[in-house]
DNA sequence: AAAAGTAGTATATTTATTTATACTAAGGAG
DNA sequence: CTCCTTAGTATAAATAAATATACTACTTTT
């Protein structure tokens, strides 16, 4: 496997999957409680499903988590400055899914 | 869920997943054979993957399949023009993945 | 007392994806 | 004849990912 793909195979690691670059992009507008607003913000996403996404992009550095010592608790998750600089590359997703959505099925013959 | 999250949704369906990512970029160099040139170079790839892979991108019209009816088979893929417009998505996915390659693992404090 | 509220854990189960193995077709080489 | 070649099929098995369900902890509210 040549260098190029090794690069893209981290990139699908990291940001693919199903859930992932969602995550990420609800997190562009700013930081987001668990449950009251990521979870209602990608209603299919399972609990723990995405508490395992979550803790994935903490570990690689995407994320932030802060924990306030309440009852109940209280948890907020952010993009840390270096999970902002692949928000070029997940706007670029949502830009050719709209366009794909657009596109004709008809086939180009 | 959101527009953004659908459009986002359809391109993690048609571009992400294990390999198609990888088998359009490798076909950004032009037509590849089938097995001597596309298997080779993503060599960890399965063969019915790969098949499977490879139908899934024409359904979607992003690639064209030229069988030429000689004995061995010879069949041909390349990027269709619809397909050809991913191109710089993938480009991002693979210089991000380098950047995250370089990255040193030491978290940000 | 009992229930509600929230992030997270534990376990088992289902579903999706990938893989292994063996097979077909059709002609050329030996 | 038999074997080799290549794209593709068929089937089953293994692996990975997602899900459902029930549970914990701790405080406040009823």
């Amino acid at each position: 496997m040549d260098k190029d793909l090794e690069s893209m195979k981290i990139t699908l690691d990291v940001v693919c999957g199903k859930w992932k670059a969602m995550i990420l992009l609800k997190l562009n507008n700013g930081t987001l409680r668990f449950g009251g607003e990521i979870k209602k913000s990608i209603p299919l996403i399972n609990h723990q499903t995405l508490i395992k996404q979550l803790r994935e992009l903490e570990e690689d550095g995407l994320i932030t988590k802060k924990s306030y010592p309440v009852v109940p608790p209280w948890v907020e998750y952010s993009l840390t400055d270096y999970g902002k600089e692949i928000q070029p590359l997940l706007n670029q997703m949502v830009e050719w899914g709209e366009m794909h959505l657009d596109k004709d099925k008809t086939p180009p013959s």
